[in-house]
DNA sequence: GAACATTGCATAGCACGCTATGCAATGATA
DNA sequence: TATCATTGCATAGCGTGCTATGCAATGTTC
């Protein structure tokens, strides 16, 4: 007697290839990014933040579609680290802004270049068009479901 | 003056749309198995051990591709939650075989359901040729660099 | 301006992934 | 069989994600 219901072949499901893929990523991007004194969890607030100074953890959070409780844990960790400094913003008293220090802007060239490689390294069965359709497929799912991470962003009802 | 070394665009850059996919169908999942009493980490053991009880802590890693003391701690919180018993082997007195519970024997066909829901509705933008494509690709990348998870795996020189 | 709601952030506690390490059981070798 | 290497698993410690909760600062409303 077979069930329908309970087949499930993981290495068809969408969930599991694409937690596996995850995991993957992350461990190649971390050994290229320890040496540098970084981390996979602090990468992506160092992305928003190489671009732009002075945000506070709210707009970090929007950013980057993480709880704010998780960013909160980052900051602190990156702070430990001398990656971050956080300052009272003069107008608004619960508000901290978080700024680089001097070491943090310097790792801007080797910790993209570390992602870079990774990426193409991962991408390397894919042919070029494939690449492409894969990253566009994947900013479809993300934007069905997620927030807080293209221009098509909802402005947000809260 | 442009660096393009220094240019990285996090929407286009497939080590971070990964991630971000992951933490939406984590979400997704958790919020649809909770209610079973599972979690995220125990659905990949579960899968396996749906197939075949009996299973060593060693042969669940490579089944996975999972680090062996991830799976020890995932078991030990199984255990702590009724969904598995370890028993020693007769044979070899390192090897803990792993057998599952009734109760989660039982949760097979709710779980199932609950991921596949996920997985179609994960991929609701996706045309039918797209989806197929794109585990094609996943399962490509996967198997690029992953070990452990398919038919084509490397006997392991260790 | 007092009372209440909202906002911004921190903290507690947990799941789950990793590396590093330890140790008992087994296997191999002299 | 005594010694040494290997195997199977557990534990410690940490990063990164989550939910739940607390609290001070600010905004709103009467």
């Amino acid at each position: 007697m077979f069930d329908a219901r309970m087949s499930f072949d993981k290495n068809r499901s969408a969930g599991y290839l694409v937690n596996h893929m995850a995991r993957l990523f992350a461990r190649e991007l971390q050994a290229r990014i320890v040496p540098l004194g970084l981390s996979t969890g602090t990468f992506p607030a160092l992305l928003i933040l190489w671009e732009t100074e002075g945000l506070t953890q709210r707009e970090l959070v929007a950013a980057l579609d993480i709880e704010q409780a998780t960013m909160a844990n980052t900051l602190t960790r990156m702070e430990r680290d001398g990656l971050i400094v956080r300052k009272a913003d003069a107008a608004d008293g619960r508000v901290q802004r978080i700024w680089l220090t001097p070491r943090a802007r310097g790792l801007r060239e080797p910790a993209v270049t570390a992602a870079n490689t990774v990426n193409e390294a991962a991408l390397g069965p894919l042919s070029t068009a494939e690449r492409d359709a894969f990253i566009d497929m994947m900013t479809r799912i993300i934007a069905a479901r997620g927030t807080g991470s293209g221009p098509g962003d909802k402005p947000e009802s809260r």
